[in-house]
DNA sequence: CCGCGAAAGTTGAAGCGACAACTTGATTCA
DNA sequence: TGAATCAAGTTGTCGCTTCAACTTTCGCGG
């Protein structure tokens, strides 16, 4: 229970950190942050709408809108899928890999200061661990799908 | 670094399952949720708006947006502080307890299915000393330090 | 006792995410 | 083949959070 109230206060404490620090000083949201991270590890800086939704956590709903404010402001561009015609390809542009770049090492460095640099490394494979755990029962659909799959979850009734 | 890639997906999932959860069973989100939780384990079911805030990790505008909301609904009250005329007490009244009251045992459920029962008691305990560690780490720049006065509190701590 | 700065809250505008409705392209199957 | 169905995205609206003023009150020094 006192774990819980902890963990609930990370929950809410960490994300407001990590985007603060990245809004001002790279004026990009966390979440656009990594949804160009995603794209700037991937062969040819391109990915499906849907592929990029399942490795960000995301409703296609939300990465739409996203990536059209990204699309806005240069960082990304949208082509259309040869071969399916209703899918769209997102493409970090130069200019979103060059934003990256300017954004990588301060939002590493916030990470390192408020997670990594304050646990040990064995605190670190049990925070792995953890949250293997609990995607498990949460991500139904998930990121790193392929290898990753359960094949069913007992008594798990996600009622709608 | 793989372990850091789960954590964020976690931060990225969890607070949505909380808040889809108690908002479509009962109707309200995880953070009013928190705040009317806070009051009612407080004595009295009161407490001055900063306060709550530092309690529930919350800025005070965001509180007020929040409290006025909940007034509207008739789940909290707002009273005037006596002895310091710009601070505001925050009441749960006995609707909102009986809404708590309601709530809380699907909320319960929830959070047992997606964390404490996919857990083991160690994990359990690693999970709030690196909690711990966080925020000790986030806290310094804040004046949330209240998060852990809220257990050791003891009767009201109205004047200083 | 007065003025000044800080503390406690409130307010309004702007931005982001959730949800539902919608469009369009692919699939399936009778 | 053609109609039903499903998949991929988009769009619009609404609610919540943030940010920057703003108001009011307390405390303090002169």
């Amino acid at each position: 229970m006192a774990a819980w109230v902890r963990f609930v206060a990370v929950l809410e404490l960490l994300p407001g950190v990590f985007d603060g620090q990245l809004r001002r000083d790279s004026g990009v949201t966390h979440f656009e942050y990594f949804v160009m991270a995603v794209l700037s590890e991937t062969p040819g800086r391109t990915l499906r709408m849907a592929e990029l939704a399942g490795a960000t956590n995301a409703t296609l709903s939300r990465l739409s809108h996203v990536v059209q404010r990204l699309e806005d402001r240069g960082l990304v561009e949208r082509l259309p899928c040869p071969g399916d015609g209703r899918a769209i390809n997102a493409r970090l542009t130069e200019s979103g890999w060059a934003k990256m770049e300017a954004a990588a090492p301060g939002h590493v460095a916030t990470v390192r200061r408020h997670v990594i640099d304050v646990l040990t490394p064995e605190q670190i494979e049990q925070l792995a661990a953890i949250s293997d755990a609990i995607l498990a029962s949460v991500d139904l659909p998930g990121p790193m799908a392929a290898g990753y799959r359960r094949y069913d979850e007992p008594g798990d009734a996600k009622e709608s």
